[in-house]
DNA sequence: TAAAAATGTAAAATATGCTTGACATAATGA
DNA sequence: TCATTATGTCAAGCATATTTTACATTTTTA
């Protein structure tokens, strides 16, 4: 599963320690989400598809291999 | 969360088991999920969204617990 | 350039997803 | 009614999510 965390952090001009807040998760679970170490579940996903405003598929995106 | 999954399923006439083989889970999974047992990964809740052709946001929504 | 902030990882511990196998009950259909 | 199908649930086990703590590296900013 690929997915644009970076960039909507950027767009919003938040560090992954911001959005963790915002979510009430830790950095270290942002930065393994970003850097696809783990699959987050849908509750985490939906949260951060609600910060960003934009529908989780936008977000999330699943690959040939899911 | 919630989710609406067995209404969905009635509409498209899908039993758990049938749901369950067209995303490669079992159907003690798909149950599990119905019955709020457990969250699911992102990746479970894409392609169930995919199954229905609608948006993960549609099937599960956030409650005030989460 | 030096300090501060942000990011990438790692390890260990705990929690949770998901599987198989099994059994009970409810609903459907011949 | 009898047989079949669908649903609910449990337990054991393995895999993976998520936490905390900690440290190294990179990037930003004063």
């Amino acid at each position: 599963m690929k997915n644009r965390l970076k960039v909507e952090r950027a767009e919003q001009n938040l560090s992954q320690a911001d959005l963790a807040d915002r979510i009430g998760v830790s950095r270290q679970t942002i930065n393994s989400i970003e850097t696809g170490r783990y699959v987050p579940s849908t509750i985490l996903s939906l949260k951060l598809a609600q910060v960003f405003g934009k529908p989780v598929e936008h977000i999330f995106t699943l690959e040939e291999t899911d």
